[in-house]
DNA sequence: TCCTAGCCTTTACC
DNA sequence: AGGTAAAGGCTAG
């Protein structure tokens, strides 16, 4: 596929956003839902196997308009150098399944760690698929995961988060939850009805709504963000606030909205975008 | 209504 | 080797 608009493979799928894709040699393998491909980049081509056109477009968000997003959320030096080092990177449009399981495990956990739960999840409780002689393994289904008995999932190193693992699934199949159905609704909604899920607080939401329902304009705060915040924002908060927020380091749920509000005052409808540069700009700044 | 403290497991990295 | 940080959430008070 010849790209017309800017894309950068490597930077989209090392972000931190997706935890399941590997790469070999120069291709990156990947499952998404029932199929399992490899893709590539050269410049403006991008390549593909066992996958089609259209499912590539919207899995990568080749749709959105990344020079109208970039315009909109350049508002200061600090992002701009984000968006430099970074340019091309896009947010992907998960599975809301699998984003869900995904986040709710990814609590206190590292990236590295988070790599490691999922595929044990899905080695243990997936479908296997063969491609090009290599062994994958499909997520596992809301049924399956709901089925798995408390060790299975500890097993897989999910210690503390099986139970919100197991409790979800449940609710999701006994309840008959269509998640993909939360794209309908705007953004305060859609992460209403996510807050019902045990093991989703306030970040958890907002990283399956930006990730996978297609609200970009969800900020997740997590630790690095928080970070970013006081290191490069705290000019745009009371000092009341910014010394409330060096002191300890969870954020309440207060300090959580605030800092929400400001992003999308600040930076406007895709300060998800924003955060997804900002948040893996601070991380490789080591 | 909002905030706080204590607790929840495991992994990776130093 | 031991300590700490890691894309946090739940509950009681």
């Amino acid at each position: 596929m010849r790209l017309g608009v800017e894309f950068d493979l490597d930077s989209s799928l090392c972000c931190g956003q997706v935890f399941r894709w590997k790469k070999i040699g120069d291709w990156w393998y990947g499952v998404v839902g029932e199929r399992v491909f490899k893709v590539r980049q050269k410049d403006l081509e991008l390549e593909f196997m066992n996958v089609e056109d259209d499912f590539v477009w919207h899995y990568f968000g080749l749709g959105d308009d990344l020079n109208k997003i970039t315009q909109c959320i350049a508002k200061d030096d600090y992002a701009k150098l984000a968006l430099r080092r970074f340019s091309g990177l896009r947010i992907v449009r998960q599975v809301p399944w699998e984003c869900l399981i995904s986040f709710i495990c990814a609590t206190n956990k590292s990236i590295a760690a988070i790599e490691q739960m999922l595929q044990r999840l899905s080695m243990k409780y997936g479908e296997k698929r063969t491609f090009e002689g290599m062994d994958f393994y499909l997520f596992p289904s809301a049924e399956k995961l709901a089925l798995a008995s408390m060790n299975g999932l500890r097993d897989c190193g999910l210690g503390y988060r099986a139970k919100f693992v197991q409790a979800t699934a449940k609710k999701i199949c006994d309840e008959g939850i269509d998640l993909e159905g939360l794209r309908n609704l705007p953004y305060v909604e859609a992460r209403k009805k996510l807050l019902e899920f045990s093991g989703v607080g306030l970040k958890v939401a907002d990283c399956v709504l930006l990730f996978s329902l297609e609200k970009l304009e969800a900020f997740p705060v997590d630790v690095w963000v928080k970070r970013v915040i006081l290191n490069h924002y705290s000019k745009h908060f009371p000092v009341a606030v910014v010394k409330k927020m060096q002191s300890h380091e969870s954020l309440t749920c207060g300090e959580y909205e605030k800092i929400g509000a400001f992003a999308r005052t600040y930076f406007g409808k895709y300060a998800g975008y924003a955060q997804e540069y900002l948040y893996h700009f601070e991380r490789t700044q080591q």
